[in-house]
DNA sequence: GAGTTTGGGAGAGCAGTGCTCTCGAAAACA
DNA sequence: TGTTTTCGAGAGCACTGCTCTCCCAAACTC
């Protein structure tokens, strides 16, 4: 399975933990409904039920801020019970281990970072599809900067011992990339014939050029092997940029002129992109 | 002081510690005699300085194993300890905390990439710009997948609770991007006058001039604005494209021609950087 | 309404972690 | 030979994830 597709069923297989909306609002209950109601049993919540799922809502809450303020390595599941007023054993009745604690939150956070993403791109016009590019491009940065820690759970070194289960995380995972990738796309289908012509592109080989076909057809897209090869330096460029400045490797003082910086190699890459 | 920036006399502060030779060889004592004799100090080794540095020597070889295993976050002294056949506390006498094991840890690891990338780079003829910079490129790349946890310490996430001491940790944490701005320099000296024409670049404010001005000053080179503005995203997009392949961004099946994909992007990141 | 089921909090316990302290022996030094 | 220094061992503290048992109260069933 390629890892760029929207997996089909996924949300008919999440329990009602996984539905628990994303900014830990108190009535998460509420969630489980929808999702009853999205699969069709219309089961009348029972007050267990609501406590449970309040319950829920409550140790995602507190563990996003534990992790947005220590990093995924300090999380404490002893911690998250100490802030709930709860002995450390209770929290395993709600969640399995500390691992299904940061599945949830990676979710959580995918699902946050994603639900930024695309509220950025929905401010400028379709037909505006730079500034779509530089609308995602701050909008990742402004939300990693905001949340280095979450952020670095997400696209820094994986946590020693966990591995993500792909069920779960795929489809939130990859809001971001498919979302570059429409904006991308729509700009070379409304442009289809009238592009720039660019310097001759190195020749894409034939296992690169499967893998792209592969991309293509999962994703229903019409860009180019060529664009396509710059169009994934683009994405780990960007990515890149960002996990620089927020995870210090610029060093304290090395720039002061960090917001421009960033407005400099969003440019370069929008160029790279083709959407100039 | 700029991050970029060699230390002025940062050998002459180091403890013994700091001088072991990073493949661990057994002979590390000798690392000290070294040391001593850059500063002019010519010390009868006793045989306890000598028991003192072998061991020293062994606890980061065996805390680099561990490393290469396991992660940073899951670095454990006492698992250190163990191997050593020691009790637990005896490795205190040695090293000050479990972070200063990191420290000579993350030394340790930047300083072997710096040698695999310096001695990469020197395989090529001064005069061939875009082969150096190719060779740096798949330099870092290589060690990097081998490498993948002491990567993701150098690169990833910071490690919560961890503050990396600058004055131990800067000179080997810029040998990369110094090799790099040195081959980009190289080149830009060189073909003085006669490069070819990029498009219109974006126009640099004054910040970013005055921090481009300071690096230009602390290391003595003579890129524009233009170039550095490019030579900045060149470094991070390629620790960026790195980093995706070896935390596993691209998820397990997108893309299976990898070598090619990365050589694509070097191809483009040349060019950004103007070494075509 | 009475009886039964079940959900879940409390607490003890195990094995691991980083780190500190004291004690004693051996090695190095004077 | 006697003194000083070094350093390993071991106990102990506070923390971690996780398991198990106990037991009560809320919820469901008849």
């Amino acid at each position: 399975m390629l890892w760029f597709f929207w997996i089909r069923g996924m949300l008919d297989g999440m329990s009602p933990a996984d539905s628990i909306d994303s900014d830990g609002s108190p009535d998460a209950a509420d969630a489980t409904d929808a999702a009853d109601a999205r699969r069709g049993t219309a089961r009348p919540l029972t007050p267990r039920a609501r406590a449970r799922a309040r319950t829920i809502a409550d140790i995602i809450r507190l563990g996003r801020e534990h992790l947005a303020k220590d990093g995924a390595a300090a999380l404490s599941l002893r911690a998250v019970a100490r802030d709930l007023g709860v002995v450390s054993s209770a929290v395993y009745r709600y969640v399995e281990s500390r691992d299904e604690l940061l599945t949830l939150l990676l979710v959580d956070a995918y699902n946050e970072l994603g639900d930024a993403v695309d509220a950025a791109v929905a401010t400028r016009p379709e037909s505006d599809h730079r500034g779509r590019f530089d609308a995602l491009a701050y909008a990742v940065r402004s939300w990693a900067l905001s949340e280095p820690a979450r952020y670095g759970l997400l696209f820094g070194s994986p946590v020693p011992g966990y591995k993500a289960p792909a069920e779960r995380t795929t489809e939130p995972g990859t809001r971001v990339v498919r979302a570059l990738i429409g904006v991308v796309d729509d700009a070379y289908r409304s442009a289809a014939g009238r592009l720039p012509a660019q310097p001759e592109p190195p020749a894409v080989g034939p296992a690169l050029h499967a893998d792209f076909e592969a991309i293509r057809d999962g994703l229903g897209i019409v860009l180019s092997d060529a664009v396509l090869a710059r169009g994934t330096l683009v994405w780990t460029a960007l990515f890149g940029t960002i996990s620089f400045e927020v995870f210090g490797q610029y060093g304290p003082d090395t720039f002061g002129a960090r917001d421009e910086l960033f407005g400099q190699h969003v440019e370069h890459l929008a160029r790279l992109a083709g959407l100039d």
